[in-house]
Order: C-alpha cells, then structure tokens, then sequence
DNA sequence: ACCGCACCCTGAGCGC
DNA sequence: TGCGCTCAGGGTGCGG
C-alpha cells in the first residue's frame, strides 16, 4: 500500500508524537514474520530509550534514538502508523464498520493487528503500529550497524536522475515498469506512481527496458518526481488501507490518471485506460498517449 | 547476472 | 449464508 509520498506523509505527521520523546512502554503482539527482532528484545531495548529523529529512506522509516541505535520500520502493504487519537473507518473491520453509528466518532482501540504500541513519557498520544497482513517490519538496529535492507536501495526516488535509469535499463529484456519498482533503481516507487510516471513519460509499462531512449528516461522521471511531490503535498494516497498518522484521508486517489482507472477514459485524449498484468503487477496505461 | 515465479498473510468483494 | 475464487500501495528467496 504505502509508497514513498504516503510514507513521507507518515513521517512528518507521526515526527513530533515521538521525537523528542522518551518511550515509556512498548505493547506487542507474539512473535510473528512482522517482528524481524523479537518483540521480547524489542520492548527491552525500546523502554526507557528517547526518540531523537525519525528518518524516510525510500519505503523505509529509520527512528533515530540516544547513543545511535536505530529502528527500522516498514508498513508493507497495510502497514498503518498512527496515533491513539486517530479515527478512521480504515482502522476498522467492514463488520465494525457495518455496526457504526455514522456519527459516532470513538478513537481507535487497539486490536490483534496492533503489532506495537508506544506509550510515551509526559503529554501526548501513544503511536499505534497496525498491520493486518503483517508484510510490515520492525527491526532494531544495533549503533554503527550496517543493515543490507537499507544498503542495497538506490538512489531515492526524489532524487533519481533520467540518466539513472537509462544505465540501469542497459541491456535489461525486462519491462521499463519492472525497473521502476526495482528499489535498487529508485528507493519510494511502487505500483501506483510507476504506472502514474509511465503515463506522463509517454511510456507503455511492458515496453523492454533497454528499448526506453535516453530521453524517455528523463520523461519518465520527471513525470515520476512530478507525482510524487504532488502525492507529498495532498497527504498521499488513501485507496484501500491507507491512513495518515491523525486518521486522515490522503487526497492523491483524486489525481490519479491511470492507476485503477480500467475502462475510463484518458483524461487527455479520452480512450479507455487498459489494465493488465506486468512484472506480475496489475499495470494501467492509456494505448494512445503511451507507446 | 538475470528472470519469472512462489511465497509470506489477511480480508474484501464477487459470482454462484 | 456460505463457499471458492480473485484481488490488493511490498519484498525475499529460489531454481532455471
């Protein structure tokens, strides 16, 4: 679920409930695939310990903590992090959601898919870390630790260059669209803005990468920092699960001009949108503006 | 090295 | 109501 622009959104929204803070109490859920680092060792490392900076590195949040231990936090694909102050029907069950009163606006009470939660010292929330289907991660990171989750990303995807992507296109048989989500390319793209960035790049996703010209590649990349940045400024993508840290809707699923848009027309020369299946991911693109 | 695919896990939505 | 199927913003690890 959460790419770049909806993790930047966490980070800045969820930044001043923790840094700053010191962790009074760490809650868990048992040991699961979501706990890289057992969640034991996690609340006896984690208590006591204050917060000093909260960090983005492509899908990945880095909290930063006092004498230089880290944490590593993923949200993969319904990865949810939030405050205890947060309402949303996206933190609810569709049978909870069925049995709500529409007025009614109770603040979130923790459940089996709140893999952590963080009781701070003083005033303030607690930060809740929810994720249904447990494709998130959380992993403590010894000081001066290299980890090869965070050494292998290229290049973040604000930052990637068109000429990048052409070098790492050379004499790739796979689809341009498979490069995009390659996070050893360009760090934050996922399924949404690689399909959106293709659309502006004028580039159809199963195109063979090392077909792509020079100057696509810088087509594609502009397009690709031009959606994310928008994606940042409107709060990012609220589509199935995502939610920003006060419970609030992003609002890029308004802007969106390919993605889960199948049969509705191109809004800029009018045919349908096609969806279907590369690098085994759903992909959308307009036939006529993309080649 | 590169490539495609299975797999990790849970829930929603659909047709029957 | 229930069953079986497909689908979902991600990432890793395997064999060919």
């Amino acid at each position: 679920m959460p790419e770049l622009p909806e993790v930047e959104t966490t980070r800045r929204r969820i930044a001043p409930f923790l840094v700053g803070r010191r962790i009074r109490r760490v809650i868990t859920t048992p040991p699961s695939y979501f706990f890289i680092t057992a969640p034991d060792e996690l609340r006896k490392r984690l208590e006591g310990r204050s917060v000093e900076a909260l960090d983005r590195v492509g899908k990945y949040l880095v909290m930063g903590l006092d004498r230089g231990d880290r944490v590593l936090l993923h949200l993969g694909m319904t990865g949810q992090l939030f405050s205890s102050e947060a309402t949303s029907v996206r933190l609810l069950s569709a049978t909870a959601r069925a049995s709500l009163d529409p007025d009614e606006q109770r603040s979130f009470e923790p459940d089996a898919h709140t893999h952590l939660r963080f009781e701070m010292e003083g005033e303030g929330p607690e930060v809740y870390f929810r994720d249904v289907r447990k494709f998130g991660k959380v992993q403590w990171l010894p000081a001066g630790e290299a980890n090869e989750r965070l050494d292998r990303l290229g290049t973040d995807a604000l930052e990637v260059t068109g000429e990048e992507l052409f070098r790492a296109n050379r004499g790739r048989r796979v689809a341009i669209k498979a490069m995009l989500l390659d996070q050893t390319v360009a760090a934050g793209v996922g399924n949404i803005y690689a399909d959106e960035a293709l659309f502006l790049g004028g580039v159809r996703p199963g195109r063979a990468a090392k077909r792509v010209t020079r100057t696509e590649c810088d087509a594609i990349v502009a397009g690709l920092h031009k959606v994310l940045r928008r994606s940042i400024e409107t709060g990012g993508s609220s589509i199935s699960d995502y939610v920003a840290p006060d419970g609030s809707d992003g609002g890029y699923q308004d802007e969106r001009r390919v993605y889960g848009r199948k049969n509705e027309p191109c809004h800029t020369c009018g045919e349908a949108i096609k969806r279907r299946l590369i690098a085994q991911r759903s992909s959308h693109y307009c036939p006529h503006c993309q080649r």
